[in-house]
Order: C-alpha cells, then sequence, then structure tokens
RNA sequence: GGAGUCGUAGUUCAGUUGGUUAGAACGCCGGCCUGUCACGUCGGAGGUCGCGGGUUCGAAUCCCGUCGGCUCCGCCA
C-alpha cells in the first residue's frame, strides 16, 4: 500500500543538512538508493538531485516507521519526517557532505514503490557501468546517477552565463524557423514533407547561418540564439544529429572583434569550473598549422610538432621518399622524446596502422637508443639515418616517426599519430585548457573526383581583401588554379584538439558574391533559385557583418572533462542515430502517409 | 559506404584443445543481526550463451549470414 502525499513539504534536500541543522525536526523526500538492514535498526540512504542522507529506523524509538519501512526497496520514493542529529565521531560518513548528521525518523511515508531497475546505477569498483544499449533504453534511469546530473546541471549553468554575458554586450536573443528550406550545400537535410503543399517537402537547419545574416541586414545588429541544429550526417563520439550552438552575428564587425567577444565569453564560462583561460588566444593561420602540426584544430597542449626532413633526404634513392619530393609531396616526422627510443616492435606497428587509417603508405621510424635502430637503416645507409634525426631535431633517447607521400596525407597521419603517441605516452598535461584561434582559412576546396570547387566554410565567406584581386583574375580571368590559395576571412575556435566554433566575415557586398557563385561553378539561375530571396536581400543595404557559432556540447564536454557527446545530452541517440527509449525513428501510420501524399519504395 | 571491437543469469564478467549438470561477483527473494554507510552472515531462485543457418557423434566455443551497442575512416562546421 502506498501513503497519500497529501500537504506533507519537503524542508530540507537530501544534501543540505550540516551539523548546524541538529535538533530540527526535518522532511526530506527522495528515493532510497540504499538500506542497510539491522533487524531492530535500519538504515535508509535516501537521494536526491543534492545529494544523500542517512535516515535512521529504530524498532524502539519508532516501532511504527521502523515496521513500514521494512517494506521499501531500492528506488521507492519516500519522505521522511523525523529530527537532525549529530552522529558520534566514529560514526561520520566524510564521503558524503551530510556525513556528520543523520535523521532519526518518526515516520516515513512510502509515496511510490518502484520495480528492481534493470541495472545498477551505483558503480562501485567491482562492477563496471552497464552496457550502454541498456543505458540508453533506461535513459530516465541512467540520468539518475549522480554523474550525468551534475554534467546536465554544469551544461546549465554555461547556457546561463553565456546568455548573462551575450545581454552584457546588447546582443538580443532572436529564434529563428525549424521548419526551413532544403539547400543543397554542406551537410545532408533532416527532412520533413508538407501536407498542405503535395509532395513539398521542409528542412530542419543545419544552423540559423542565412536567418542569422537577414538580422543583419534588418539591423538587428547584434544577434545571437541558442540554437539546435540538425544534420543527417554519420555520427562520433562528439557528433550527435541534432545539437545546440550558441549562434551570434554582428553588424561592422572585424574578425578582431568577434575573438575579443569570444575570448571573453570563454573567459566567463571557465570561471565557473575555476580555470582561468590565458588571453588573449594564441593564433596560428590554418597554412601554419596544418605545416607544424598537420592539423586544423592542433591540441596545443604538448609539443611534438611536425617536422620537414625534405633537405635531409634530399637526393635519396629511396624510392617512396624520392617519389614523394618528385611529385611535390612531403617527407615530414615527429619527434617522440623521452621514452620514444623505448617503444616496441609492437607498438611501432600499431601507431603504423593507425597512421595507415589516414592514407598513409607506411610508417617509418629512427629510434635512438644505445645505437640508433631504423627501418630505414637498409635503405638509406647509416649517415643518412642519423642525418634525418638530426634534422628532426631527435636526441639520445628518442624516437623519430617518418611519413612520405601528399602533402594532404602527411599532414593527416602525422596529425593523426601526434595525438595518439601523445596519448600513448601520456604527454598531455591534466586540467590543462590551451586554447587557439585558427585563422585565414582556406576559400575553396578542390575535389579531384568531380574536378569542381567547393567552399570550405559556406558560399557567404568573405575573401580576405588582400586576396580579391587574385579571385578576380582567378574567376574573370579564368585561372582557376589561383583558387586553391585564395584565402576567407574565417576562423575556429579550437581547444585541447576540438573544435569548438567556426565562423567568418561574411560577404556583404553583391559584386563579390556573385564572384563566388561563378568559382563555384554555380550559374546565376542556380543562384537565383536556391538563394534568391538572400541575393535580394543582399542589395537592400547589407551592413558587413560576421559572427561565429560553438558547438555548446563540446564547450561542455571540455569543462565536464568527458570525451563522449553523450555526457552531456539528456536524451542522446546511437551511432546509429536511433532513441533506444521512445525507439525512434519509427514507423508510421498508413492513413498519416496518405494525409502527405507519399509512398515507400520497396526495397 | 568501409574497418575494428563487443554481445553468456537482472547487471558486470569468466568459461581451457569442441566433450558430463555453463561458473563468479553484484543485484533480487527469504532468515538472523542495535551503529552500518559497497554492512555482515546463512540459505534460495535465476540461463533462448543476441538471432538464423552450417560443420560435427557432440557447438557458448569452429564456419557463414544477420541484428544491435561502441570506436574510427569516409561523411559532417
Amino acid at each position: 500500500m502506498l501513503d497519500n502525499f497529501g500537504e506533507l513539504k519537503r524542508t530540507h534536500s537530501c544534501g543540505a543538512l550540516r551539523g548546524e541543522h541538529v535538533g530540527q525536526s526535518v522532511t526530506l523526500m527522495g528515493w532510497v538508493a540504499r538500506r542497510r538492514d539491522f533487524g531492530p535498526l535500519t538504515f535508509f540512504d535516501l537521494r536526491d538531485r543534492d545529494g544523500i542522507t542517512q535516515g535512521v529506523f529504530n524498532e524502539e524509538t519508532a516501532p511504527a516507521a521502523h515496521a513500514r519501512a521494512k517494506e521499501v526497496r531500492g528506488e521507492y520514493v519516500i519522505a521522511v519526517t523525523g529530527e537532525v542529529v549529530e552522529r558520534d565521531a566514529a560514526q561520520r560518513n566524510p564521503k558524503i557532505a551530510t556525513g556528520d548528521v543523520e535523521v532519526q525518523a518518526r515516520e516515513i511515508l512510502i509515496l511510490n514503490d518502484a520495480r528492481t531497475p534493470p541495472f545498477q546505477f551505483e558503480v562501485t569498483s567491482s562492477d563496471g557501468l552497464a552496457s550502454e544499449d541498456l543505458r540508453l533504453k533506461y535513459r530516465y534511469l541512467d540520468l539518475r546517477r549522480p554523474q550525468l546530473q551534475a554534467n546536465l546541471r554544469l551544461r546549465h549553468r554555461a547556457v546561463a552565463e553565456i546568455r548573462r554575458f551575450m545581454d552584457e554586450q546588447t546582443f538580443t536573443e532572436i529564434e529563428t524557423p525549424i521548419l526551413i528550406k532544403s539547400t543543397p550545400e554542406g551537410a545532408r537535410d533532416y527532412v520533413v514533407p508538407s501536407r498542405l503543399h503535395h509532395g513539398k517537402f521542409y528542412a530542419l537547419p543545419q544552423s540559423p547561418q542565412l536567418f542569422k545574416q537577414l538580422c543583419m541586414i534588418a539591423g538587428l545588429d547584434k544577434y545571437y540564439q541558442i540554437a539546435r541544429c540538425f544534420r543527417d550526417e554519420d555520427l562520433r563520439a562528439d557528433r550527435q544529429p541534432e545539437f545546440t550552438q550558441l549562434d551570434l552575428e554582428m553588424s561592422f564587425a572585424t574578425p578582431e572583434q568577434v575573438y575579443a567577444l569570444l575570448e571573453g565569453l570563454l573567459a566567463r564560462v571557465f570561471k565557473l569550473i575555476g580555470v582561468e583561460l590565458p588571453l588573449p588566444f594564441p593564433r596560428l593561420t590554418y597554412a601554419e598549422a596544418m605545416r607544424r602540426y598537420g592539423s586544423d584544430k592542433p591540441d596545443l597542449r604538448f609539443e611534438m610538432e611536425l617536422q620537414d626532413l625534405a633537405s635531409a633526404v634530399e637526393g635519396t634513392d629511396f624510392a617512396p621518399f624520392a617519389a614523394a619530393l618528385a611529385s611535390g609531396g612531403e617527407v615530414k616526422g615527429i619527434t617522440v622524446r623521452g621514452g620514444g627510443a623505448a617503444l616496441s616492435r609492437k607498438a611501432l606497428d600499431e601507431l603504423q596502422e593507425h597512421a595507415k587509417r589516414y592514407g598513409a603508405g607506411a610508417l617509418a621510424w629512427i629510434k635512438l637508443g644505445d645505437e640508433a635502430t631504423s627501418s630505414l637503416l637498409k635503405a638509406l645507409g647509416e649517415d643518412a639515418v642519423k642525418r634525418v634525426a638530426q634534422a628532426a631535431g631527435a636526441e639520445n633517447g628518442d624516437a623519430v616517426l617518418i611519413v612520405a607521400g601528399k602533402s594532404k596525407t602527411v599532414a593527416a597521419s602525422l596529425g593523426a599519430l601526434r595525438n595518439e603517441v601523445a596519448r600513448r605516452e601520456k604527454l598531455i598535461p591534466a586540467n590543462t585548457y590551451a586554447p587557439l584561434w585558427v585563422t585565414e582559412f582556406p576559400m575553396f576546396e578542390f575535389n579531384d573526383e568531380d574536378g569542381r570547387y567547393y567552399p570550405m566554410h559556406h558560399p557567404f565567406t568573405s575573401p580576405l581583401d588582400e586576396d580579391l584581386p587574385l579571385f578576380e583574375r582567378a574567376v574573370e580571368g579564368g585561372e582557376t588554379e589561383l583558387l586553391k590559395g585564395m584565402r576567407a576571412k574565417a576562423y575556429d575556435a579550437v581547444m585541447n584538439g576540438s573544435e569548438i566554433g567556426g565562423g567568418s566575415i561574411r560577404i556583404h557586398r553583391r559584386d563579390v558574391q556573385r564572384l563566388v557563385f561563378k568559382a563555384l561553378g554555380m550559374t546565376e539561375e542556380k543562384a537565383r533559385e536556391r538563394f534568391g530571396f538572400f541575393l535580394d536581400a543582399l542589395e537592400y543595404g547589407t551592413p558587413p557583418h560576421g559572427g561565429i557559432a560553438f558547438g555548446i556540447e563540446r564547450l561542455v564536454m571540455l569543462l565536464a572533462g568527458t570525451e563522449n557527446i553523450r555526457d552531456v545530452m539528456a536524451f542522446p541517440k546511437t551511432a546509429s542515430a536511433a532513441d533506444l527509449m521512445i525507439d525512434a525513428p519509427g514507423a508510421i501510420d498508413p492513413q498519416q502517409l496518405d494525409e502527405l501524399h507519399i509512398g515507400i519504395a520497396k526495397q
């Protein structure tokens, strides 16, 4: 039998009671986390979002309550009324905040019973967390874990701080539509069929990009939004099909103003976890980041920069190196300091496998132990190997890992290897935050397969002013090769090897916009068809403007110190974009399909 | 689209070279216990070895397929 809740008032949370409350009569409500039954004496750990308080039921002093308490099982929801008493010195529990006191129960109400949970969400050292699919199916139970609750509260505090800050900076929070129109640029769209318009579809926004620019054209001057975004692409540990961005845009803004604003904002947010970010953030151009770190989102918590070994191997007849250099590629390496020379054959094989995943043909290595050993010894000879090691800046005890090939492949594989080696060799200091700006991204990416140029950021990104003449020559003069060198006023905010934000100064001039579309091989008609409303808008007095979008989840992941985006979302999806709790996506009624004029094609 | 890895009791896992009745811990149920806090202790229940097929006298174990979780490449600001 359950008890009626009635008018009973909770007086304190389960994390509130301290020595100062001793003697008070209190009523706590919560879940039974654990029960320790000694017959005439029974202890309960009562849990709510604030913490845990021990309740004591004594047969001698409160026989009715004690008898009732016998019926209680794990995760029952109960209300306990009693007196706060101080624990004897030997009975205090330093592991919980309320451990100096306990509640001597007079009365208990069983507000609800509970089935035995399908898994234990209190993790002890002897057994691990239940499998993720089970926890996702019962997400509302998994969320009872204090760690997940703490993450969600941290996320709330971060978002609240962001709103405060943006308000102080006189930004206006503006909501933009969720049901919009598909644009073929960028990611795959999630699509929603229209009932009123046969055969037509809305798309969910990949980001509020065009709307925020329209806000600038409207003269709203400073816009921001904590915006949900949708992208129908494959998932990763830090990627979900729907996610949240701090999206912002400023009129008359330069990149410097965007950097300053965001640095101020991030400094405020990181203060929430007691971290003082070093201001201003260091900057690297895209070209420099790729050259020195092999990545456009380098992890600056450790060194291990890429070393150019081309001159050290110049003139070699070792085919992989010679071929790479002859065809305009590179030979580069990273130097593993300290323990590098102790890397086992197995470890080197694993690292080679890792590098191959990113397109490297092979991984060459040099180990400077008591004597130099190297996979290149036969091919290059001892002198050349030493020369290479020296060029890499390697000293006794170090190892050099070398990749040769196309610049892109060398960067990708060595960049990935740099992270992997740092992780394995424990070169990454804990509780360290290394933010930076990566600037001057290329305007375009050349696709080898179809021979076309694609925007690296999006087609509304402004070129660098000094590259404009180049741009005109490339597009109007037909020197399309020049497009590869064009730089944009585009920038990413990077922290600890994670891209947490990206933005740009936008094109505000119709003539420049026309050049971009032309460079992308888009006819004026095609552009009109896709973005006509926007091109019209550009002609009514568009201020120079720019902004940035920030991944809230990635930011909170850094704040919470977790590697997985599911740890900072209340109801995440699996790697196959399914929700195991509500069993989404699901089929819909034939009737609903009819209404939408949709038929499902047979496989 | 591709690769790796995992799937055995409610949960986390072990399970030898293919061989008798598939084990442990935690949880659950019952008994005992007045100071525990991962209580202790005694007893008990609990299994479609993800699913389907094959090889074999015999399959949790070997093979093929398939489904699902996770991670990565491709993809994605």
